[in-house]
DNA sequence: TGTAGAGTGTTAAATTTTTCACACATTGAC
DNA sequence: GTCAATGTGTGAAAAATTTAACACTCTACA
C-alpha cells in the first residue's frame, strides 16, 4: 500500500488547483515550478515535492502542462466526479452554500436543504426546496447523498450528525461550533468561523503590539 | 524581543478557549492537562507546550484553574476587547456573519454592512443598516473600524481590499476566492470554503478507495 | 543532429513541530 | 507536620515538514 499523504499537502492542493485554473483562463499553456512559486509565494521545491506525492506530472526542460496538471489535481481531489450534498440548516449560511453556484460547477450538487423552521417549509433557494427535518430520513434513503453540510446551531449538531451517519453518510462538512465525535470511518471537515476570527484577532493585536513598541 | 509564536499554536488556542468555556459552563473549577487532553483528543504535552508559549498558567499538583486560564487565553486572543467590524457584501454569507450574535458576545461588533445592490439599500440585518458602497469611505473615516470582512464576489475583492487598506484598515477577514496581495503590515485571515470542501472531497474519495480495496 | 539551457524528480540537509521524560513544586489525606 | 500522589514546566528526543542541492532528462534553436 502506498504511504499516506499528509493533510498538510492535501490542504495545499486546492490552492494549486485554483492558480492553475486562473492560468488556464489566461491561456497559459505551460508553467515551471519556479514561475508558479513566484505567483503563489511558496517555494518551487514545495510545489515539486507536493506534486510528486501523486506522481510525476512534469517534464524536465519543459515544466508542467497547465491543462494536464489542472485535470490531474482535479482527479486527485475528486472534483468533477459528482457529489450529492445536503445542507442541514437553511439559515443564511445554509442558503449561502446553496446559492454558491461554483460548487455545482465542480460537481458538488446540493440536492436538499433542511430546516426545523416551519416558515421555510416549501420555500426554495435557487431550485432547491427547503424540507422539514422529519423528511430527512426518507429523503436520504431515496437519494444517494455523499456529503452533508451542517449549518445549524451547535445544540442539535451532534444528534443530527449521528442520525446522518446511521443513515450511511460518511462525509460531513461541519460548520457548527463543536467537535463531532463520530466513528472513525466518517470523514469530517470543520469550518469554525469564530476560531478563524480569533486567529485574525490575535494577529491583529500582535501586529499592533509590534508597531506600538517602535 | 520575545520569540514569535507559530501560527500552528495560535490556530489551536481558540479551540482551547472553546473547551474551557464549556468546562466553565459545566461548573468545572480546575482541570489538568491530562484530563483536557482526553477530552480534546490531543496530547497533554502539546497542551502544556502551547500554553507555556504565553506563560505558566498552571500549578504543579493542582492543574489549571479553568476560569483563570479561560480569561488568560481570551486576553491573548484579544477577545473581550472591542473590535469594530464591517462586512463588505450583504449577500447570504455577509448576512450570516451579521446575524451571528456570538461574535458580538466576544467583542466583535459589526457596525456596518455594505453592498452594491441598490435593492438592499436601507434594509437592515438585525439592527445593522445596509449601506451602498459609495458611502464606505465616509463611514470608515467617521467610525473606527478594526476589521473588514470581505464576502463579495472575488472580482471586486482586490480593488476593495486596496481601498480599505488605504483607509487605514489593517485586518481583513477574506472570504473571497483569491489571495489578496497587500502590504506586509496588513493582517489577512482567509476562509476559502471551496478549498475546505475539496479537502473533504479528497478525504472522502480516499476513504472510499481504502474500503473498496478490502 | 548537436548542444546549451531549462527544469523536473529526488535525495539529503535544515527547520519546525510534536512527543517524551522527568525534576520538582503543590496538594491533600492522615 | 509528614509524605505519597498529582501534575506542571521544561529540556531533550523523535517525527514531520520544508528547503536546498543537484544529477539527469528533455526542449528548442541553430
Amino acid at each position: 500500500m502506498e504511504k499516506e499523504i499528509s493533510q498538510a499537502v492535501i490542504r495545499r492542493m486546492p490552492r494549486y488547483y485554483r492558480y492553475l485554473g486562473e492560468l488556464l483562463d489566461d491561456g497559459v499553456e505551460r508553467i515551471s515550478s519556479n514561475d508558479l512559486s513566484a505567483r503563489m509565494r511558496v517555494t518551487a521545491s514545495q510545489i515539486r515535492q507536493d506534486l510528486n506525492n501523486f506522481g510525476g506530472f512534469g517534464q524536465q526542460g519543459y515544466g508542467y502542462n497547465v491543462k494536464y496538471l489542472y485535470d490531474e489535481i482535479g482527479n486527485i481531489l475528486g472534483i468533477n466526479q459528482r457529489h450529492n450534498m445536503i445542507v442541514i440548516g437553511a439559515g443564511n449560511l445554509g442558503q449561502a452554500l446553496a446559492n454558491y453556484v461554483n460548487f455545482e460547477k465542480r460537481g458538488f450538487v446540493i440536492i436538499g436543504l433542511f430546516d426545523v423552521n416551519p416558515a421555510l417549509k416549501g420555500t426554495c433557494v435557487r431550485d432547491i426546496k427547503v424540507r422539514m427535518m422529519d423528511e430527512l430520513e426518507v429523503f436520504v434513503r431515496k437519494w444517494p447523498v455523499d456529503i452533508a453540510a451542517l449549518t445549524m446551531p451547535k445544540e442539535h449538531a451532534k444528534e443530527i450528525a449521528n442520525i446522518l451517519v446511521d443513515l450511511g453518510i460518511h462525509a460531513i462538512w461541519n460548520f457548527a461550533h463543536l467537535d463531532l465525535e463520530l466513528p472513525e470511518h466518517v470523514v469530517v471537515e470543520n469550518v469554525h468561523l469564530s476560531e478563524s476570527l480569533m486567529q485574525l484577532s490575535y494577529n491583529f493585536a500582535n501586529y499592533k503590539k509590534l508597531t506600538d513598541k517602535k
